[in-house]
DNA sequence: TATTACATTTGAAAGGTTTCAAAAAGGAGG
DNA sequence: CCTCCTTTTTGAAACCTTTCAAATGTAATA
């Protein structure tokens, strides 16, 4: 395979050169560098990226860790979405993207190894907890990184976020305007930090109309399918059950779509639901689900950006999306239920 | 940061011995390497990868590029537990997994860039089709590599394939056992390898019963669910439309089910659907979806395995694996039909 | 013609490993 | 104490670039 020295030998001239022609680090005349072009050319030769990252102490290269959490069930989610992003647009600036799964034993062992081991210039993080230690583990050793979810116990870091609480509040609006006022709410775990933004947007809400808060109607459930499922059934035990209910993510109202019709129920007729994701099956369940939208593509193209100016010394914005409601047919006003 | 030199130094040994203790490549007296141990201990050194790999000229990463057609709208797919399934086992070998996405310029430029670059001692494909230039290319260059799917054109490399042709058979079978004669077929467009075979599939069984083959009844369409979704409206539109069909993906089946719905038609009752590949989904929809399952994390996963054989100078072995039919409830005998 | 300024090119070091031949150390036998 | 053999350790080359100071070439000016 041809090196450089190959190419040097051929044009009849230094490896410099040639590494100034390859990298434009210095004029060089145009009869020079075309004769360079043309051994380039003839030898089909492509740089040896490894031994370039050696010598620049850049490796063109970003992580992205895939969060256990999502991955429980392997379960369809925005995490293909998400990645698809961040590969699609570290391609326009020449990165190339290292994909790991997050170890069991112990959360960051995967950073550490990515980082260690110099693979990589930066990576992407996602699925930020409550005490997370990825934050401040890479904060530490200086790794440049970027999140999906802002920041908790005030560390500065680039991220963007998802109005939650906002897109939690319009939909819960949305159903008190179709006159539920009975209107459960299945929130994901607490240890999340977006679990919290998502509650505030149910309760302020509820309170705008003066609705009192029935603890009974919030419940938490995994991140799955199955923990919709789980949620969703209690809420139907309850007397009364409520006529809506605001599902904190679309994979769990997928599951409390099902709780809902094996009671014999139908949705958008006997209890509206909204998701909140917008994930690709919003579109096809049956009813095709109300949700909020959150753009999960063009954020991990977003964040990979971010991420790239912040490698070569930039100082990224961070800045925080608004949500939109996409209104399907799983909710319909209370007064036809009766 | 620590460099084996500082080891080395702080160790009163050579690098070489460093190196060594690092790797067991020379006996070192055991009070040597406790030196060198703890000197590594005390400075948190990691060896840098990219000098390992520039030297031992192998890099500890396998590459794997999305497809486009399974992109075409980024639908949940099996990609995700392939993914999941290549990076779990490629941790366990110390491997990393680099992901790209495929050009829309030319299906070739991605690998080339990932090839040339030197990053990856191998990589895996996926959704071979036929007269791919992928192979070709990559056995032309001597890159090691696997495939999900069977080679095409008498070329040859290692794979994992699941029996299409079986898997068909089995799920008509079932269906002719169930009473069905007039059974459709929604096949994978004809440039996959894999389209034939399940094609072949369908015939086999029908032909065993004596059932003449009706053209009109077999149908290609895109691999999404709007491919789906859209043979199986052409389907509907026969006279008479088939009471049952077989179809040779989950996500197209998803988007029969849709165009079922609409028709005001109720699936397992009034029309049979068989799927293929079992997806996460198709045990969610209603009603869960009779499918012919093929273990994808697990094929993932194998193949990482046979990769890193093949990249150590092994002789990984070639396995078409027999899928199995998981019977649901979208499929009813035909004289609860009538 | 000698001097200066500028444009172009070069050579070698550096980046952090591995690996191999050779050197050093250690031990046994005479 | 010397020789021979084995075990351990070393030093330097190699992997392929980039980069920087220095060298060379060219043209203009005095």
């Amino acid at each position: 395979m041809a090196t450089i020295k190959d190419i040097a030998k051929r044009a009849g001239v230094s490896v410099g050169t040639v590494s100034h022609v390859l990298n434009g680090t210095a004029r060089v005349r145009k009869e020079t560098r075309e004769k360079v072009l043309k051994a380039i050319e003839e030898l089909d030769y492509h740089p040896n990226s490894i031994a370039r990252s050696l010598r620049r102490r850049r490796t063109g290269t970003i992580g992205f860790i895939m969060p256990a959490l999502e991955r429980s069930l392997d379960e369809p989610s925005y995490l293909m979405d998400f990645i698809a992003g961040i590969v699609d647009e570290s391609k326009q600036y020449g990165f190339d993207v290292l994909i790991a799964s997050e170890s069991h034993d112990g959360e960051l062992a995967s950073y550490k190894r990515m980082v260690k081991s110099k693979k990589i210039d930066g990576c992407i993080i996602t699925c930020t907890k409550k005490n997370d230690e990825r934050p401040v583990y890479l904060l530490q050793e200086k790794i440049p990184f970027v999140a999906f979810g802002r920041p908790y116990n005030d560390l500065k870091f680039p991220y963007i976020d998802v109005d939650g609480t906002l897109g939690v509040y319009k939909a819960v609006r949305y159903l008190l305007d179709l006159k539920h006022n009975r209107i459960g709410f299945i929130n994901l775990p607490s240890e999340l930090v977006c679990s919290e933004d998502r509650l505030r947007g149910y309760i302020n809400a509820l309170k705008e109309r003066e609705i009192e808060i029935d603890s009974r109607l919030i419940i938490e459930g995994k991140t799955t399918r199955f923990g919709g499922y789980q949620a969703m059934k209690k809420l139907l035990d309850l007397t009364p059950p409520p006529t809506a209910v605001m599902v904190a993510s679309d994979l769990m109202a997928l599951g409390a779509i099902k709780a809902i019709q094996e009671a014999g129920l139908v949705v958008g007729r006997d209890i509206s639901i909204v998701g909140f994701d917008d994930i690709r099956e919003a579109a096809y369940t049956n009813p095709p689900l109300t949700t909020v939208r959150q753009p999960v593509y063009k954020i991990g193209s977003l964040l990979c950006y971010m991420l790239i100016q912040l490698i070569e010394g930039e100082n990224p914005e961070s800045f925080v999306i608004t949500p939109e409601l996409i209104v399907r047919d799983s909710c319909a006003p209370l007064s036809l239920e009766k």
